[in-house]
DNA sequence: CTAGAATACGAACGATCGTGCTAACTTGTC
DNA sequence: GACAAGTTAGCACGATCGTTCGTATTCTAG
């Protein structure tokens, strides 16, 4: 199954970065801020707490972006890259579209088990902060947001085409619902502490599934 | 139909304040902040620009409240009263108890839709600012959001009283579903600015209640 | 091996943050 | 009308914010 990735804003083009250890000491930082992000918010987020975390320099860590939007842009890819890999890139190679559906919300809850980032899903958190400010950092949101409902409606479609769900249902429709409760779980889980909203998840969508069946 | 109430936090005893222009400053302050949280954030809300932004000056309204943590308690409960007056309170004296619920989410959608808070839902904001944050601004959100889905859920049961929807169905995991639309079609509507999710939401937890149905 | 570029650091900037202190004023009570 | 208490403003504090600059160090292409 061939999903559409999350590929880096088309726009910025890397200016041929030279050495190795810059490399290096680049996805270091975004690996942590993309962490941390969760935790303290992506504008929340000081470049300094972020410095001190990896045990850098401020001026040394800023010397990667021009600015500090620089920086969350490129902390947006990396989250993308890190949700790639942990939820969608496991959900491949189902048997049939239908399971590869709930193979793909069921990636999703374990991600959030697994605090893969420690405040949540990333997305749900960068989006409720930013949602209100006006710019490319809310833009590109929108954008991954549209790309992952993108994902599951796509499976739906092709889980229509394949026999297994009604073709009366809207993708897009079942897409929302289906996030809606993901996003209600993560919710739950990160404000309370407990596993029993990731458990309402995990059955809403199987029951809200099993209805859409021929 | 009585719902329970969003009542203030049980622990702060008023300070049994005395003047009645005070009590007026310390009112538009709260109205004030409550609905500018949900563009700056609770937390990115600094003193400094809320007093700018009702004309008083910084230490004069600091003056109401011990500490910003006290503002924030207070802003919460101030929020909590105008989701009652906007959503809660309009939802009352429904036929049934399953025209109830629907009237509930109706007017949920419609406070998003009339932007009583220019940010989104309040609460859903909130949330995902401080989620991660502990602290009693965290737990009294919990406790807020607890009840919110206590309300949702009474009424599942009442309608499942009346014999409107299968006694079956578990009040808990439905009012989980239909806040989880809700929220999504909040985050959608915030995000991309297009009134579709709120569409969706509305779609959504019709066919829900329907599907929920005897 | 060397030259030049990339990388990292320390220090400092102006701005803004939450929080106190003090003094002027308004209000409500006897 | 006086006095106590509540309200507001001005000012300043230490801390932290994003950002800039000059400089020392480290890698790498030739």
């Amino acid at each position: 199954m061939s999903d559409a990735d999350f590929g880096p804003a088309s726009s910025v083009a890397a200016p041929r970065r030279r050495r190795a250890d810059g490399e290096r000491s680049r996805a270091t930082i975004l690996d942590a801020a993309a962490r941390l992000a969760t935790v303290e918010g992506l504008d929340g987020l000081s470049i300094g707490r972020l410095a001190d975390h990896i045990g850098m320099s401020k001026s040394g860590l800023y010397a990667h972006f021009g600015s500090k939007e620089d920086l969350q842009l490129a902390t947006l890819d990396t989250a993308a890259e890190i949700f790639t890999d942990e939820v969608i890139r496991p959900a491949r190679q189902a048997e049939t579209p239908l399971v590869g559906i709930i193979a793909l919300c069921d990636a999703f809850v374990s991600y959030l088990e697994r605090k893969v980032f420690p405040g949540g899903c990333f997305f749900a958190a960068a989006a409720a902060e930013l949602d209100t400010q006006p710019g490319p950092v809310k833009e590109r949101l929108g954008e991954l947001l549209r790309i992952w409902h993108g994902i599951l409606e796509r499976r739906v479609a092709a889980a229509q085409a394949s026999g297994e769900l009604d073709p009366a249902e809207e993708p897009a429709q079942l897409a929302f619902e289906l996030d809606g409760m993901l996003k209600m779980g993560n919710a739950l889980f990160v404000l309370q502490g407990d596993t029993l909203g990731l458990e309402r998840a995990r059955r809403g969508i199987r029951s809200r599934l099993a209805a859409a069946r021929v």
